[in-house]
DNA sequence: TTACAGTGTTTGAACGTTCAAAGAATTAGG
DNA sequence: CCTAATTCTTTGAACGTTCAAACACTGTAA
């Protein structure tokens, strides 16, 4: 709950400039819309949100279209409850097919089925034409490289 | 539900370029990090998600603390159902008090409280304190203004 | 060998968001 | 006027995410 701490005295603060707050701003209404437009669209053409199709993405690319649950975390950004829930849905779709690794008793490994594999092939020209209409199109490359720099510096821990 | 409909032919598809796939890449993790880090930083400080304290913000700027819902919404690129649960939660806390128009009986008025009113002054520093460190000290001041237009031409609709 | 810390994953309840539906008040057109 | 379309807001169920707790297995070190 709340904590009325250490908190810098009002005097002190380092306000946003002018340019800061217009950055924040539009920075905020991505955060908001992006999310939600993509998840909005994956639903419409497969009842699929945004981080789920990622993952099938990336075990389709994974050799044997298998990882392990911690791998798929690390490169999805998932916590590990976050994707054991999702593996759980898309296990129930039947694109996904969750089983224990031979070394480790531990790990547990998600495969794509035939079907997943079919239906990321299938949206993924889709998928890639929405990327590019909502964020691509909207760019010159030189700002395409600017946001790979910004949007690192940001996720950077 | 599936919808196997037009698709582009595999073959006609404008795949994602090199650096159009690392900035993707850079920005799915802003769009998954930046906002968690955000709800865990308020939540902990006073168990609020980030645009529940935006829209105390609003209000506290808004002549007489005060704004119709569509206001709001509109401000802060939030649904209207949206919108209404999140006041009904900060109505609950006694932060924010609803009331009916006197011309329009349709629009609801939302007023920060004397309460509410001191908790932004309490947590704005802290929040400011926040996005410098999570954002704008990563940036240059050039960086910024690239943001800007970016993040503006991106959450255009 | 046993104990203990660390790693990998799951579980279920609590929470915030979405979605479709509805109600109430206003506006526009005939 | 009267009706129909539109606007503003709420509701509740369904859904995805978070959080804390738990469990099983591995590694380590006495």
């Amino acid at each position: 709950m709340a904590d009325s701490q250490p908190l810098p005295d009002t005097a002190d603060v380092a306000w946003l400039t002018e340019s800061e707050q217009e950055a924040w701003r539009q920075l905020l209404r991505v955060l908001l819309r992006l999310p939600s437009a993509f998840d909005g669209l994956l639903r419409q053409a497969d009842d699929l949100v945004l981080v789920e199709y990622n993952v099938m993405a990336f075990l389709s690319e994974a050799p044997g279209r298998s990882l392990k649950m911690t791998a798929i975390a690390a490169e999805a950004d998932l916590s590990p409850s976050r994707l054991s829930h999702l593996i759980g849905r898309l296990e129930k779709r039947g694109w996904v097919l969750r089983h224990p690794a031979t070394d480790d008793k531990r790990v547990i490994m998600a495969t794509l089925t035939a079907e997943g594999y079919a239906s990321v092939q299938r949206l993924a020209p889709r998928h890639v034409r929405d990327v590019r209409e909502l964020v691509f199109d909207r760019l010159t490359a030189e700002q395409v490289d600017q946001l790979s720099r910004i949007a690192a510096a940001i996720a950077a821990r």
